[in-house]
DNA sequence: AGGCGGTACTG
DNA sequence: CAGTAC
DNA sequence: GCCT
């Protein structure tokens, strides 16, 4: 049976998560992330490429070491380096860093003190109020962890573009009308206007930000606050949709609007430029190096 | 050999 | 301040 | 881990 594109990319996050759970260079973590989507992007099928002998280090994000791992999975159909990762720990405990807001620090404090092993254990101890004990945790983050394990079954959360807009207009033309505000924009993937959007990213001009956050929290449509500060809030809508909305001050509304549309590559693209000319590129601008 | 994005929110 | 997310 |  055919390698493809698809495993060779989960493969490579599977290792991703058991090293970052080891506690590995996270930069060599990210670099297993950064070569999955290059392969998940890519137009060709990397099996194919192998066979015709191709180099495949002329992959963005893709070095010596990660083709030689390309070509062992193609060819071999396995790989012994996540074989070898993983028999260092509980089978189940890389899953863990998946669930939003566990990286891995909180997932090792969760194994080394409560023995949890798996999203299965986790739930329970869940559910328990032992996690909600734990240095670094609390109440409200136990909760949290309850609800993303019951977001975890539900089919992928994206949604196409046109559902999207239905939860987006809305929310613009509510908005839009919310006192102190200026512009309003639907940035993100949906500016971009991909097939399928994963959230919402709505970025607002106004001199008092909190007013404003404080105001998003509280529409009817929102079913859960994440968080909320002066310049940001992270909320989810009917249906476990996540918005964000950013609040900048009129002034920076055209740097953050280009920010906030991405892509994350690009951005990246872009400020590695910023930096050969000297200067420094985010949210609120382009400014003068150092 | 040395850098790898920069900023905001929570606990 | 550490951890996490964006 | 990759890239410059």
């Amino acid at each position: 049976m055919a390698v493809h594109n698809r495993d060779i990319a989960e493969a490579f996050r599977r290792m991703a998560d058991v090293l970052d759970v080891e506690g590995e260079n996270p930069f060599r973590v990210r670099a297993y992330r950064q070569a999955a989507a290059t392969l998940e992007s890519l137009p060709r099928d990397v099996g194919d490429m192998v066979a015709a002998g191709e180099d495949l280090t002329r992959l963005p994000g893709v070095g010596e070491d990660l083709a030689n791992k390309i070509r062992e999975i193609v060819t071999t159909g396995h790989f012994r380096a996540l074989e070898e990762e993983l028999s260092h720990l509980p089978p189940g405990l890389a899953d863990l860093v998946r669930i939003p807001g566990l990286g891995p620090k909180r997932v090792r404090a969760l194994y080394q003190l409560l023995g949890i092993e798996s999203i299965e254990d986790l739930k329970k101890a869940a559910e328990a109020g032992e996690v909600a004990n734990l240095p670094g945790f609390g109440a409200r983050t136990e909760a949290r962890i309850l609800e993303e394990i019951a977001r975890l079954g539900a089919t992928e959360r994206r949604l196409r573009l046109i559902d999207a807009e239905h939860i987006a207009n809305p929310l613009t033309s509510w908005l839009e009308a919310c006192p102190g505000v200026g512009r309003v924009l639907v940035a993100g993937s949906f500016r971009r206007r991909k097939e399928t959007v994963g959230d919402l990213d709505i970025l607002v001009t106004a001199a008092d930000g909190a007013d404003v956050t404080r105001r998003f929290s509280k529409h009817p449509d929102v079913t859960e606050v994440l968080s909320a500060g002066p310049t940001r809030a992270t909320v989810r809508v009917g249906g476990g949709f996540q918005v964000d909305l950013r609040v900048v001050d009129e002034n920076a509304y055209g740097s953050a609007a280009l920010y906030f549309t991405g892509s994350k590559a690009h951005n990246i693209e872009l400020r590695k430029l910023a930096i050969r000319h000297g200067w420094k590129l985010n949210e609120y601008g382009l400014f003068a190096g150092e």
